[in-house]
DNA sequence: ACGGTAATACCTCAATTGAGGGATTTGAAC
DNA sequence: GTTCAAATCCCTCAATTGAGGTATTACCGT
């Protein structure tokens, strides 16, 4: 059977363009098209695609906006993104929305065919430049200390984002109470935050434990 | 000019078969292959690959200490795991390591091939399993409200979370400082804590936030 | 031998927080 | 119409923390 798919895209011509494309192949049906997202749900609803073909750049409900609101009206519904953005920031963004593909708009037409293949059958088709930027977000840099703690700073800080009090601490490190206090009013110049509690809230967001 | 490849692999069938195979094309030079990554590091700057193949499962220091150790010696070789392991504990873990391409071994041959060329180019060639997995880690599961904080709490919650006091966050949400202490007081119970500290460490490392 | 840094420890004072109360209003649910 | 949860506000008291010091020991590099 046909894999039914949906098509968002603001661009009039591109969208009819990929339409008649994917039209021309028995094995796609492209069952719905649009310019927006504005019922994105309800489209997905009532047509029960295969696939969603979603722009990000497009007026009024843009396409993150858009992968959200048909994943969370029907899971089982594949999105793939299909933009020319690459930077970082709109990426996560899609993925964390639930995007099950990223493709750029400069896939030549056979790579996007194998990617709408590769989707429904349970792959991430990604391209290339998108893929390693998805792979080097998991090297957490190393942050090589930035911020130029010393060694016991770093494990008083590490027991203080675990959320210990400073007489805690002092315990766990076999150290006076005082000496933790002094560590501490040592550190927070170093990470530029006046309170323990930024302190936890930027070792954490930052991955320096 | 050939591309420059090293094989880690335990099993030597398969070895043997691999540089056999990738040897028959002169696209590619297989210039050295291992049982184990004993000296991945000083191989890794002796023979300047552009390419390491990595199994997991081998004897001594297993495949994930060796992506470490090939990355750390030259980051510009690019890593593919080749591996029956499809879980995801050992994924993230190389993938942490500096892996930049992830291929189960049942990838037939042609798609072998073509995830050199990708890796080289720099993609990141990933079996479509192992590519989905990788996306859908990115979905932070919507906690659902596992605490069952209210709307108010929440949005306390977030803010203690940026490292604000009581009263900033009271001015923030304008409301009282005694407001804000209650809410905070009603929150702790509810994450099971005891204090702000424990709260946001709690908060940001369980993405409550 | 000297200077610098890290690690240790103590003191004081003001501010913030945790803990224990109590109290009112609003809107939704039954 | 009553009950209930959520959100608002206030009070007190003890503990913890932030800020401002000072001081000693040890080790490292020059």
């Amino acid at each position: 059977m046909a894999i039914r798919i949906i098509i968002f895209e603001d661009n009039e011509r591109l969208r009819n363009s990929l339409s008649y494309l994917l039209r021309s192949m028995p094995e796609y049906d492209v069952v719905g098209d649009y310019p927006n997202c504005r019922d994105a749900a309800s489209i997905t609803l009532t047509l029960q695609p295969d696939v969603a073909l979603m722009d990000i750049d497009m007026p009024g409900e843009n396409g993150i906006k858009g992968v959200g609101m048909v994943k969370e009206a029907r899971p089982e519904t594949a999105v793939i993104m299909y933009t020319v953005f690459e930077d970082d920031e709109k990426l996560f963004q899609c993925l964390c929305a639930g995007a099950n593909g990223y493709l750029l708009k400069k896939t030549p037409p056979d790579k996007l065919f194998e990617a709408i293949r590769e989707v429904v059958d349970g792959g991430a088709p990604m391209s290339p430049s998108i893929a390693r930027r998805v792979l080097n977000s998991f090297q957490h840099a190393k942050t090589e200390n930035k911020y130029q703690l010393s060694t016991r700073e770093l494990e008083v800080l590490q027991l203080l984002s675990k959320g210990f009090s400073a007489k805690v601490i002092a315990g766990e490190l076999n150290i006076s109470f005082e000496t933790v206090r002094s560590h501490l009013k040592n550190i927070y110049p170093k990470l530029h935050v006046n309170c323990g509690k930024e302190a936890i809230a930027k070792a954490l967001s930052e991955r320096i434990v």
